[in-house]
DNA sequence: ATGAAAGCGCTAACAT
DNA sequence: ATGTTAGCGCTTTCAT
C-alpha cells in the first residue's frame, strides 16, 4: 500500500536503516489505515527475542498468592518493565507439583528476554546450574543471601530487623520476643543480636512459617505457654496477621499488653486491627535494580565483558567476581520503619 | 541422530501422521539425550496457535492487586488452565493510563489461543466491538450481567445478596443497612428486595466503592451521622475489612453493635478481626467454566456451527441467541455463606 | 511410514 | 535510500 518492500517498513519500524522522510510517513500512514501489527511470533522467531520479561512467582501451599507483598511485587516490576519497553507476563508454581524451572522453560520456549524468580518461602534449594541451563538471563529477588553465580535483589532484613527490635527497646521494653523463621535468617540473628547488644532480655523465639497460619500457630503456643513478652518482632506481616488472631482469641490486647512489629509493610498490615508497625519493603527500588541487573545479564550475553557496570544502585556486595562475571551481583536495600499502631508508641 | 527428517520428528510428537513405533522411539530416545526443546515461537508461527492463554485483570489505583478475589481467580485458572495443557500468562493494567485491549494486543501479537478478562471495578463501558477486533477469543469472567455478543462468566451476585440478607434478618435483625455500589447492582437490589420483601426497615444503604478505602469512608459517615443499624451488608471483604476498621476506631463492636455479613469469602476475611461471615465466591466453578467456554469459542471458529454445546453447568442464560452465536453464553454460578464470627450467630 | 519442499512474517546481509 | 534474498524452526501438503 506504500508502494515499498517489507524490508523498509521493518526499517521504518525499527530504525535499523535510515528511511526517507517521505517513505517513512507513506509507511506509517498505510500501518495506521491498515491497522497493522508486526507479528512478534515471527519477529522472536527471526530475532530471537521476543521483547517480554517474565516473572515467576510461587503461590504457596494455597490455592492463591496469598503473600501480598509478592503482588505488590510483581505489579510494580510489571510497570518498571513497561516503562522500559518490554512485555511482562507473569505465571506462579507450586512447589509440591512443578518448579520455578518448568515454567522458566514455558518462557524460554516463546522466547522470553529474560525472567525475574521468587524462590519459594520454604528455602527452596534450587540449582542455580539447572536454571542456568534453560538459557534464560534471570534474576533472583526477594533473596537473603547471595547465591555464588547468580544475579540477587533483596531487602537488607537484617538492617530492617535491628531497626525493629532497637524501635521496642527503645520504648521501653526490656524482653522482646521473635516468631518467624529461626537460625539461619537475618531477621532473627538481628533480633539477637540486638537484645544482646542492648543488654535485653531475649523472650522466646517461637519457629514459624511465614504464613498466616504459621503466626497464628506460634502465637497460639505462646499464649498456652503463658509465656507474653511485652514486644514481639514478627519476621512478616502474614506471621502477624496471625499473631494477631491468636491474641484477640485469647484476649491478648495489641499493643498495650504485647507491642508487635512486624516486617513488610504490605498495605494488609494497613487493614489489620491493631494497624501494624512494620519494616516496609522496598520494593519499588527492588524491582528497578532487578530489571537493571537482568537487562544488563542480557546485552552481557552478546558482548566481551569490558568494563565493570556502573555500580548505581544499592549496597553492592563487594564480591571480587563481581567484576568477572556481570551475572553475578547482588544488591539489597534497606527498608523503612513506618509507625502505625501495634508497637503502641504512635 | 535419529536419522529421520525433521517432519518425523513432528510427527511424533504431535501425531498428525503415523510413525512406526521403532522410529518413535529413536525419536524420543534423540530428544531425551539432545535436551530437545520444540520452539513455540515457529511453532505459533505456522500454526497461529502458541498454546498459551492469558488473564488480563485490572490493578486497581494502587500500586498492587489489592483484591485477593482476583488473585485467588488467577492461582485457581492457572491451575486449571495448565492441567487442560495450556501455558498461562497473566498481565495487568491500571484503568487510568492503558486498557484491556491493550495487553490483549500484546497478548494477540504472541499469538496466544484466548484470552480470560476480568473488567475493572468502576464499571468500566468497554466495547465489545474493540476487543472482539483484536481478534483473539475472549470471555470476560467477574461479570455483573450478560453482556450481548459477548461470552461471560459470573457469580450470581443477587442470590448472594438475598442470602446474606436472610441470614441476618433470621437472626432478629429487623434494620439492615448496606454498604457498597449502589443502584444498578444486584446486590443492592437484593438487599433492597429482601427487605421489602421480609417486611424490614432498610437500613441505610452507603455508597462505597470496592477498596478498603471505601469501606472505611462508607462507614466513617455513618458513624458521624449516628445512625448505626444493627445489622450490615457490605457488598465485599474489601469493603467490609474498611468497614471493620471504622468501627474498631469508633469503638462499635462487631459483631454486638452492628453484625456484618459481606461478600466474596476471600482469606482476607478470615483472617480479620472479627473474622468476617461471608458470601464465598464460586471461584473454581466459574474459571472452570470460563476456560470451557473459552475453548468452545476457539473450536467453533473453525468449524461450521453445529450442535448447540453441551450445557453443562452453570444456570445458563436462556437467550435465545446462544444458540445461533456460541459466543455468546453467559454462565452464572451461586455462592455460598460461609459462617464465621462478625454476623454474630457462628 | 517417511522424506522433500514450501511457507508462516519477520529481519539482516547484501546488492543497487 | 530502497529492493532482493535467505533463513529463523517449525508444520503440512504432496510424493514416494
Amino acid at each position: 500500500m506504500a508502494g515499498v518492500s517489507d524490508a523498509v517498513v521493518s526499517y521504518t519500524l525499527n530504525g535499523r536503516a535510515p528511511v526517507a522522510p517521505a517513505t517513512a510517513e507513506r509507511v506509517r500512514e498505510a500501518i495506521r489505515t491498515l491497522g497493522y501489527r508486526p507479528n512478534h511470533t515471527a519477529r522472536a522467531l527471526k530475532s530471537g527475542s521476543s521483547g517480554a520479561i517474565a516473572l515467576i512467582a510461587p503461590r504457596g501451599e494455597d490455592p492463591a498468592f496469598t503473600n501480598p507483598f509478592f503482588t505488590e511485587f510483581a505489579a510494580t516490576a510489571e510497570d518498571l518493565a513497561r516503562r522500559r519497553g518490554f512485555a511482562f507476563y507473569m505465571a506462579s508454581y507450586a512447589l509440591d507439583r512443578e518448579t520455578v524451572v518448568d515454567r522458566l522453560q514455558e518462557f524460554a520456549d516463546r522466547q522470553v528476554d529474560g525472567a525475574l524468580i521468587i524462590p519459594d518461602d520454604r528455602r527452596d534449594r534450587r540449582s542455580v546450574a539447572a536454571i542456568d541451563a534453560v538459557g534464560v538471563p534471570w534474576v533472583q529477588v526477594d533473596t537473603v543471601d547471595p547465591i555464588p553465580g547468580a544475579s540477587t535483589v533483596g531487602a537488607d532484613l537484617y538492617r530492617g530487623g535491628v531497626d525493629a527490635t532497637t524501635h521496642l527497646a527503645d520504648h521501653g521494653h526490656r524482653r522482646i520476643g521473635y516468631v518467624g523463621h529461626v537460625g539461619d535468617e537475618p531477621r532473627h540473628r538481628a533480633w539477637q543480636d540486638t537484645c544482646r547488644r542492648l543488654g535485653l532480655d531475649p523472650g522466646p523465639a517461637l519457629p514459624a512459617r511465614f504464613t498466616r497460619e504459621g503466626g497464628y500457630a506460634a502465637a497460639s503456643r505462646m499464649v498456652r505457654a503463658g509465656d507474653l513478652p511485652p514486644a514481639l518482632f514478627a519476621a512478616s506481616d502474614l506471621v502477624a496477621l496471625g499473631v494477631l488472631r491468636a491474641f484477640h482469641e485469647a484476649g491478648v490486647a495489641v499493643p498495650d499488653d504485647v507491642a508487635l512489629v512486624s516486617f513488610d509493610g504490605s498495605w494488609e498490615a494497613e487493614y489489620s486491627w491493631p494497624a501494624l508497625t512494620s519494616v516496609r519493603q522496598p520494593i519499588e527500588e527492588m524491582a528497578d535494580a532487578a530489571l537493571t541487573q537482568l537487562l544488563a545479564a542480557d546485552s552481557a550475553d552478546s558482548s566481551e565483558p569490558t568494563d565493570p557496570p556502573d555500580a548505581a544502585d544499592g549496597l553492592e556486595a563487594s564480591d571480587g567476581l563481581a567484576q568477572r562475571h556481570r551475572r553475578e551481583r547482588h544488591s539489597v536495600f534497606p527498608g523503612r520503619l513506618v509507625l502505625r499502631a501495634s508497637c503502641g508508641t504512635h
